[in-house]
DNA sequence: TTAACAATTGAGCACTCGTTCACTCATTTG
DNA sequence: CAAATGAGTGAACGAGTGCTCAATTGTTAA
């Protein structure tokens, strides 16, 4: 097995030592899959709408609705998610219900995702 | 058309001034599609993980393919859309062609987001 | 209690998307 | 040049997903 073996990929890596350190790196982000559920949570443009618009104001589903232009089982639908992941409260008031955001870390990030689409 | 009719959300919103600035403040951003879009990118486990291990160190299909533990194939399809978006660059030497992160930004983002999951 | 209505839910559907497979391209080496 | 090999590509398949439609729930008001 000469030295030309190892610098070729099939099964032995280019530089093992660079490749360890970040295969090391990657496995030390445990919650590497919660990081990608995150990203595409906000990936959908009409949950991402959802989220700007309930972190401008607290809204109710019809609202919601009318603002993006889809249906209101849609929203609710989406709503539904966004709660199950505790990105959103909802409060009821009569017939209404009022969902706000219930998560400021994640407006935080938009912000710096806004920053770099703009450059 | 009572006071009534205006409060339910059929037609006329329940607060017309807060709907219209949170709509104005949503039409404002013009860039929402690159902003889900970025967020989209990001989404997928594959993906991510290619811009983390890229973070770390310049690599090629390759070892990225060993790395993740996925075909070269779909590694190398990932690494187009990648391109495409500008995320990353390319250089080749010889027959082996090497990735590396082309945007700065991305790792800031990343590294927010990863804060967040981590509470 | 019944009617009206906001919201929720489940089923079904169309579409997207990530992967694999087979093949081709590009480059090096014998 | 021919063989070998890393990378790129296109077709196709299967899984996932966002939406719509229809039905249901929960609440208010007549």
């Amino acid at each position: 097995m000469s030295v030309e073996d190892s610098i070729i990929c099939d099964v032995f890596y280019v530089d093992e030592t660079k490749v360890k350190a970040v295969s090391e790196r990657l496995a030390q982000n445990g919650d590497l899959y919660d990081l990608s559920e995150t990203f595409k949570v906000l990936g959908d443009p009409t949950r991402l709408k959802i989220i700007l618009a309930l972190k401008e104001e607290e809204l109710c589903v019809c609202d919601l609705a009318t603002l993006l232009g889809v249906t209101r089982s849609a929203v609710s639908h989406q709503l539904r998610l966004l709660k199950n992941l505790r990105l959103v409260r909802f409060r009821r008031a009569g017939k209404i219900v009022y969902y706000a955001l219930d998560d400021t870390h994640i407006g935080e990030l938009i912000d710096v995702a806004l920053a770099h689409v703009q450059e």
